[in-house]
DNA sequence: AAGGTGACTAACA
DNA sequence: ATGTTAGCCACCT
């Protein structure tokens, strides 16, 4: 069951990511104290336990943009639930965008 | 055990 | 501005 620490701290974190909200992969890593871990970010979401209460479509890329590609959890998915949210998704053209400077979480 | 992979980034050309 | 390159590091095979 426990993976390791780094993971669930990017757990954690995530987490606490309140609603109406978004972080970026980066962001996350650096709050482990890991500020090279973006990849590994990326990764303990994409194996995320299917019952785990944890918020994984408030965690984009540092462009504001969904970057999932996890069969799973699809930008698509992602993007309804953030509007579901209160967040505003702009597709373009198939690229789901989020405004940063309104929307990224400020610990 | 060792090499490959990736829901990332920042730095270059 | 857009495309490419190189680090990154825990997990997977």
């Amino acid at each position: 069951m426990k993976k390791s620490n780094l993971y669930q701290k990017i757990y954690y974190l995530t987490k606490k990511i309140p609603r109406g909200k978004v972080a970026t992969y980066g962001q996350i890593a650096a709050l482990c104290g890991s500020p090279r871990a973006a990849r590994i970010v990326g990764y303990a979401l994409h194996i995320i336990p299917e019952n785990s209460q944890i918020p994984w479509q408030r965690v984009i890329n540092r462009q504001g943009i969904i970057s999932t590609t996890c069969f799973e959890h699809p930008p698509t998915l992602q993007a309804d639930i953030l509007k579901s949210e209160g967040v505003e998704v702009n597709n373009h053209k198939g690229v789901f965008q989020i405004d940063l400077k309104k929307y990224l979480w400020r610990p």
